[in-house]
RNA sequence: GGGCUCGUAGUUUAGCGGCUAUAACGUCCCGUUGACGUCGGGAAGGCCCUCGGUUCGAAUCCGAGCGGGCCCACCA
C-alpha cells in the first residue's frame, strides 16, 4: 500500500493541519487491528455513550480522551491494538430521549413507529458522536463499531439470557419491584437516583374501638391500601392492642394491628401503617405475615376503584385531597413539614413505587460473596474504586430485575405455552428472534399449539454488560477465541454500580472468570468552579466548542492534567496552555531540523564523542522514559504528561538548546566533532521527546514526526513507531552532577543580568570560587558554559565559598564593550 | 446516618516520612538573544484546613473535628 503523503508546512496551524493528519492515518490504515498479527493483544472494552445527546460536554471528551492516551501508548508498545468505538442504541435512555425531543409516550405510538423513530435517532446521534471522537483525534478501529440495537448485539444478548436460564440463574417470579409510572415499565436497583422532596408528616387517626391510634405517615394517599398496622412487640403504650383491629379512616374497614421487631419505637408515634405497597418495609411484612393485597395504584400512577371517591387521581393529587378530606373530618391532628430524600428514577425523575409483575431476574443475592471474590482478581485502577464495587454488592437488596415494558430493546428469546404454562426458548443457531414479530417453531412438548411471545424487552444493561462478548463475537460467524478477559475497561466512577457490576456477574456467571485485567476508573470533568455539569444549570461546555475553538492536542493537554479517578473543573487557561505547547513544540522542532539538516544518524551513533552537557541531559533523557513507561503501564499518564512537558520545557527548551546553539552554528571555532555529538543529542532528544508527547498530543507530534524523522526512523507514522527504550548506559550520574553545576552557574548569570536590567547577550567577566573537583567538572564544560553565559573571561578563584545550592561562589562583572 | 475521596500560593495543581515545599496561569519588574513575543530572564506570593498523637524529624503516618465532592441508606 503506498503511504500518503500530505504536503509538509511550513507553520503548523491546528484548525489545517490536525484534520489533515486524522485524514492521513485513516488513509494509511494506522489504527486498524490485525486479526492475523502474532502481536500481542492489547483490547479495550470501550465504554458504549447511550445514543441520547445532542451535544457532548468536555467532561466526555475528557473521560475518553483518558483512555485513548492508553490506547495509543499500548500501540506504541508493540501491541496489536483493538480499540473498537460502540453505541448503545438500545433501550430506555433512547427511548425517554425520543419521548422528550418529540413530546410523545410510549402509550400514544405504535411500538413500530416508536422504534422507527428511534431509529431514525439512534442514527444521528451516532453520527454526531463519530464526529468529535474523530476531531479529538480518537485512534479507534471504525470497522470494530458495534450497536446495542444490532442483530449481533440482539444475539449475543439474547444468548446471554438462554445460557443463564440454562444455569438456574434466570427466574421469572411476580415478586413486588420497582416501578416507574412515567415510563409503565419495571426497573432495577441500579437505576435509582435519590432526591431531596419537601413533604409532611401526617399523624392521622385511626380507631380502635373508641381508642383514636395515631399513625405518622408521609403518604396518606395510601389509606386505601393500608393492610395492617404495626408496633414494636416491647412498646407499652400499645401492648393491649395485641391481636386486635383498627379501623382505617375515610376507607372504613379493618385491618389488623400486629407487631415486629423492626419497628422503630422513637420514629413517628411508633404505629406503622403497611400499605401494597409504599416502600421495601411494606414488602416484608406482606410477605412475611401473608398480609391481604390493596393494590390501589395503576401502571400509569393513578389510583383505581378502591380509592373510592379518589378514584382516577394521580397520587400527588390525591395526596391532597385526602389530606383535605381527613382535616374536614377532623382525623388530622398534626402536620410536619419534613424534607427527605426518595428514590426516583433516574431516567426522568419519577417517584418510584412499587407494582406486582411478571418479570424476569437475574439471581444475584445468593451469589454475592462471589461477585465480590472475582472483582479481586480484576486489577482496579485507581484501587479505591473497588470498595465502590464491594459496597455496592454488599447493600444489594433486589436481584436484577431485566424485564422492561418497553418496545426499543432487545426482546427476550422466550414464548410460553398457554395451555401448561411452560417457558419455550429457541434454538441457538436461530438467535436472534423477535418473538413479538416471530412464531415458536414447533409445539409445546405437552402438545399444545396456542403459543405466547414475551412482550417485554430487555433491561438495556442486559446487552451492555455483555460488551466483551460483543467484541468476541459469542456465537457469531467470526467469534474470538481466547478473547476475553479483554485487557482493559474504561469507564467512569458513576457507572460501578451498573456498567462494571453488570459485566462481572455476567462474566462470572458465564465462565466463572473475569471480563478484563484491568479496569481504570476516570473521575468527571466540571464547570470551573467544581459543579457538575447540566444543560439545565447553564454551565454546559461543548467538546466541540473548545476544541473549535483551540485543538484537539490542546483539550487533549487539558484531560491529560488530572490523576485517572480524580474529578476535574475545566479551566480554560490550561487549555491554552496546552496549546502553547503545541506551538513551543513546533518551534523547538524547526530549530533542531534547521540544524539536523546534514545529521547522519546512522553513522553517528558509531563516531560521536558526547560531551559533558550532551551526557548530562541524555542522562536526563534516559530516566525520563523510564519513569513515563512505569507511569503509563499503571495507567498515570498525568505524571507521564507531567514531567515529559516539565523536561521539554524546562530543561530541554531552557537550557540545552542555549547551550548546543554555539557549538551548531560556530563549527570553526567548536570544532565539527562538537556539533555532531550536539546533533547527535538533538535527534535522540527531540525524536525521544516527540514520542513520549505523541499519546497525549497525536496530531502536533505527527506532524513533526513527518516533517523529518520518519524516512530516518522508518515508521508510516509516529503512532506506530517504536515506544523509547531507557537504556541503562546512557544513566551517567557524574555528567548529571556536571551539568546540574553547569545549569546553576547558567542560572546565576542570568539573574545577575536581569537584576541589572541588562539583555542576556551581554557580555561578563566570571569568576568561579569552588574546590578542585567541581572547578574539574566545570572545566569539562568550560566552552559551553562560556558561550553561554557569554563570559568574555573566566577564571577560577580558589579555596571553597559556601553559597546556594552547590556551595559555590560566582562573582560577575559586566564587561563594557567596545563599540 | 454509613462509606469512599479530597482539602497545599489568587486559581488549577506536584510532592505522600527529612530539601530554603513543585509547577503552570494570573500579578509585578526586566530583555530588539540568529526556534519561538503563543517568547526569554527575574521577583513577589504558602500557619501545606483545625486540634491532638506517633517520630530525632510530619504537608506527608495515626486519631478526632471542620469543610467540599461522589456513592449508599433513611419514604412508617
Amino acid at each position: 500500500m503506498e503511504t500518503k503523503e500530505p504536503q509538509k508546512t511550513e507553520n503548523y496551524d491546528p484548525k489545517v493541519d490536525e484534520p489533515k493528519w486524522q485524514e492521513f492515518w485513516h488513509d494509511n490504515n494506522i489504527f486498524k487491528f490485525d486479526p492475523n498479527s502474532k502481536k500481542e493483544i492489547y483490547s479495550i472494552d470501550t465504554p458504549p455513550p447511550y445514543a441520547s445527546a445532542d451535544h457532548l460536554h468536555v467532561g466526555h471528551g475528557m473521560h475518553y480522551s483518558q483512555f485513548e492516551f492508553v490506547a495509543r501508548f499500548q500501540r506504541m508498545r508493540g501491541k496489536n491494538v483493538f480499540f473498537p468505538m460502540g453505541y448503545d442504541d438500545n433501550g430506555l435512555p433512547t427511548e425517554r430521549y425520543v419521548e422528550k425531543k418529540y413530546n410523545i409516550n410510549k402509550s400514544k405510538t405504535t411500538r413500530a413507529d416508536f422504534i422507527k423513530l428511534c431509529l431514525q435517532e439512534t442514527e444521528k446521534t451516532g453520527k454526531t458522536y463519530q464526529d468529535l471522537f474523530n476531531q479529538l483525534g480518537f485512534s479507534v478501529d471504525w470497522d470494530l463499531l458495534f450497536h446495542t440495537i444490532s442483530d449481533d448485539a440482539r444475539r449475543v444478548a439474547q444468548l446471554s439470557f438462554i445460557d443463564l436460564h440454562e444455569k438456574g440463574r434466570m427466574e421469572r417470579t411476580d415478586n413486588p419491584t420497582s416501578w416507574c409510572t412515567t415510563c409503565q415499565t419495571t426497573i432495577a436497583q441500579a437505576d435509582f437516583e435519590n432526591t431531596d422532596v419537601k413533604s409532611h408528616f401526617n399523624d392521622i387517626i385511626f380507631k380502635c374501638g373508641d381508642q383514636d391510634l395515631i399513625i405518622a405517615t408521609t403518604r396518606p394517599e395510601l389509606l386505601p391500601a393500608c393492610v395492617a398496622l404495626f408496633h414494636h412487640p416491647d412498646d407499652k403504650r400499645y401492648k393491649e392492642l395485641k391481636g386486635k383491629k383498627a379501623r382505617v379512616p375515610l376507607f372504613d374497614y379493618e385491618v389488623p394491628i400486629l407487631t415486629d421487631e423492626s419497628v422503630d419505637i422513637e420514629t413517628g408515634t411508633g404505629l406503622m401503617m403497611v400499605c401494597t405497597f409504599g416502600d421495601k418495609e411494606d414488602i416484608e411484612k406482606w410477605r412475611k405475615y401473608k398480609l391481604d393485597s390493596r393494590i390501589v395504584l395503576n401502571e400509569n400512577g393513578t389510583l383505581n376503584d378502591l380509592a373510592r371517591r379518589f378514584v382516577g387521581m394521580k397520587t400527588k393529587e390525591a395526596r391532597k385531597d385526602i389530606i383535605a378530606a381527613l382535616q374536614a373530618a377532623k382525623l388530622l391532628i398534626n402536620q410536619k413539614e419534613i424534607s427527605h430524600p426518595v428514590n426516583v428514577h433516574e431516567r426522568c425523575g419519577t417517584e418510584i413505587e412499587f407494582m406486582q409483575k411478571q418479570q424476569w431476574q437475574i439471581k444475584i443475592l445468593d451469589k454475592k460473596e462471589d461477585l465480590i471474590k472475582i472483582a479481586n482478581k480484576v486489577n482496579w485502577y485507581p484501587e479505591h474504586m473497588k470498595t465502590r464495587y464491594e459496597h455496592w454488592v454488599k447493600n444489594l437488596q433486589w436481584d436484577w430485575g431485566i424485564s422492561r415494558q418497553r418496545y426499543y430493546g432487545v426482546p427476550f428469546p422466550v414464548w410460553y405455552c398457554k395451555s401448561c404454562g411452560k417457558v419455550l426458548l429457541p434454538d441457538k443457531k436461530d438467535l436472534p428472534v423477535d418473538p413479538r414479530e416471530q412464531a415458536y417453531k414447533g409445539n409445546c412438548s405437552c402438545g399444545s399449539t396456542d403459543i405466547l411471545p414475551e412482550m417485554d424487552v430487555m433491561d438495556t444493561w442486559m446487552t451492555s454488560s455483555c460488551s466483551p462478548q460483543i467484541n468476541a463475537d459469542w456465537g457469531g460467524a467470526g467469534e474470538r477465541k481466547n478473547f476475553i478477559p479483554m485487557s482493559l475497561r474504561p469507564q467512569a466512577h458513576d457507572i460501578i454500580r451498573t456498567w462494571a457490576f453488570y459485566t462481572i456477574v455476567k462474566s462470572y456467571y458465564h465462565t466463572k472468570g473475569v471480563p478484563w485485567k484491568d479496569i481504570m476508573i476516570s473521575g468527571h470533568g466540571q464547570d470551573p468552579h467544581g459543579q457538575k455539569m447540566s444543560k439545565s444549570k447553564g454551565n454546559f461546555i461543548i467538546a466541540q466548542d473548545v476544541i473549535k475553538k483551540y485543538s484537539a492536542d490542546a483539550f487533549r493537554f487539558w484531560a491529560a492534567s488530572v490523576k485517572l479517578g480524580d474529578d476535574l473543573p475545566y479551566q480554560e487557561k490550561d487549555v491554552l496552555t496546552g496549546q502553547k505547547t503545541i506551538n513551543k513544540l513546533w518551534n523547538a522542532s524547526k530549530f533542531s531540523m534547521i540544524h539536523l539538516q546534514d545529521f547522519d544518524a546512522a553513522l553517528a551513533d558509531k563516531i560521536v564523542h558526547l560531551q559533558v552537557m550532551d551526557k548530562w541531559i541524555l542522562s536526563r533523557l534516559h530516566r525520563l522514559i523510564k519513569l513515563c513507561t512505569d507511569s503509563f503501564d499503571v495507567y498515570e499518564y498525568s505524571k507521564a504528561k507531567m514531567e515529559t512537558e516539565k523536561f521539554f520545557w524546562g530543561t530541554f527548551c531552557d537550557y540545552y538548546l542555549e547551550i548546543c546553539k554555539d557549538r551548531l552554528y560556530n563549527p570553526d571555532k567548536r570544532g565539527q566533532e562538537a556539533r555532531v555529538a550536539a546533533q547527535f543529542t538533538l535527534y535522540n532528544l527531540l525524536l525521544t521527546t516527540i514520542k513520549l508527547t505523541a499519546p497525549i498530543m497525536p496530531h502536533i507530534t505527527e506532524a513533526i514526526y513527518q516533517a523529518y524523522f520518519a524516512a530516518k526512523d522508518c515508521h508510516k507514522s509516529i503512532h506506530v513507531s517504536h515506544w523509547p527504550e531507557a537504556v541503562k548506559s546512557f544513566i551517567d550520574e557524574d555528567a548529571e552532577k556536571t551539568g546540574d553545576l553547569v545549569v546553576e552557574i547558567i542560572g546565576a548569570v542570568r539573574k545577575f543580568k536581569s537584576e541589572k536590567q541588562v539583555s542576556l547577550k551581554k557580555p561578563i567577566k566570571l569568576v568561579i570560587e569552588c574546590d578542585k573537583d567541581q572547578q574539574k567538572r566545570i572545566e569539562s564544560a568550560l566552552d559551553d558554559l562560556k558561550a553561554t553565559t557569554t563570559a568574555a573571561e573566566l577564571t577560577f578563584g580558589n579555596g571553597t565559598i559556601e553559597l546556594e545550592n552547590s556551595k559555590v561562589k560566582v562573582s560577575i562583572e559586566l564587561v563594557e564593550e567596545k563599540q
